[in-house]
DNA sequence: TAAAACAACTAACGCGTGTTAGCAACACTT
DNA sequence: AAGTGTTGCTAACACGCGTTAGTTGTTTTA
């Protein structure tokens, strides 16, 4: 009868929900199978929910624990007295750390949300309709200050966040730049463009 | 016994694959069920097997007519005379179009893929490999000739594409902009970037 | 070392799934 | 109007799913 085994602060819990991150960005939320993971952990299906409430918990805390990262993030860059771009870079930089180093989590969160249930559903959307906003002010004022072209914000910030979400193709190549030429290369294509000039 | 309504020119197969394209991405494709499918085409599930050897068969439609429709456009755009920017926006303008005005088979496609079984699964893959390689292609070409920054092609295809398909939160947006100024937007933020210079 | 708490196991449940078989009603051809 | 293929129906199948109950084994605490 072996155990799942645990290193210093980390809880059993904590492993179920790294293994399980892992397997809902492989197969997606629905088609991973509790028996999918109880096998990854190592352990009987049924013995899992010693340390669950249910599969959709765990969906729960990947996707708030990835929100309330950039919640924060997004907090911190708001009140640095940068300018509009500064900030649109920052939070570029972060995005894109956070996908390169916690892949699955994000991944997961980014795509599978949608199997989240009421209230954690329409609590999610919010948050992440807030965090937009928010970044599509800051995009606004740099406009505003004439740092940024005259552009719909709404629309900029659908294009970085969904070119950043591409880093999965990355990710899965196998004759991959490295994650600091990647990094570089998004943030000169997104903020500068493509042409040469 | 209501039967399926047919148009001219439109079998009762070509009603089925349309409604799944829709329930797909409304649902995921593994979260959607033939009977959820039969309700939405207003049938028993079981009759939908009269029109359809089976689930997997609806995923295979849409992805390889939408697969089909890109190389035939980088077919054309690659044998034209002109710049390599012009190719890219040719390119771009086209996926764009192509999400705007089928939303649902592309988003299936672009997002439900993984759930094709061999051989479909590694030919879809591979048609999918092959495109980028010519995308970039194009855009090693534009670097060449100075056109474009010297970035790595590969990432700014990924960024590319990426970013289109944010147009799904477009679609769902409310309020939302018309779909010239979303495409206008796109461009110039893709082409040209954030920066006002 | 005994008791208490924890974490694994086996067995099974009810349910929803994709799909098939067999039959009835419709539509079109001659 | 008869015949023929098409398209719908009902019933049912085998299977995999998330989850629970009850029990056994292991670790921690006193």
């Amino acid at each position: 009868m072996a155990r799942i085994k645990t290193e210093k602060n980390i809880s059993r819990k904590d492993v179920i929900v790294t293994k399980a991150a892992i397997l809902f960005r492989e197969k997606g939320f629905k088609a991973a199978s509790m028996r999918d993971l109880a096998e990854a952990v190592g352990v009987e299906a049924a013995s899992l929910y010693n340390h669950i409430k249910s599969k959709t918990e765990l969906l729960h805390e990947l996707c708030f624990s990835v929100a309330n990262r950039f919640l924060h993030k997004i907090d911190e860059v708001e009140a640095e007295p940068i300018t509009a771009i500064e900030k649109v870079e920052k939070l570029l930089r972060f995005h894109i750390n956070e996908m390169v180093n916690h892949y699955e989590e994000v991944y997961v969160s980014d795509r599978e949300w949608k199997h989240l249930s009421d209230p954690y559903l329409s609590n999610f959307q919010n948050q992440r309709r807030i965090y937009r906003k928010r970044f599509a002010a800051i995009i606004e004022n740099g406009i505003r200050h004439n740092e940024i072209k005259k552009i719909d914000a709404p629309t900029a910030v659908l294009i970085m966040l969904h070119a950043i979400s591409g880093i999965e193709s990355w990710h899965r190549s196998t004759q991959k730049i490295s994650a600091e030429e990647l990094e570089e290369n998004m943030i000169t294509i997104l903020v500068g463009g493509l042409v040469n000039r």
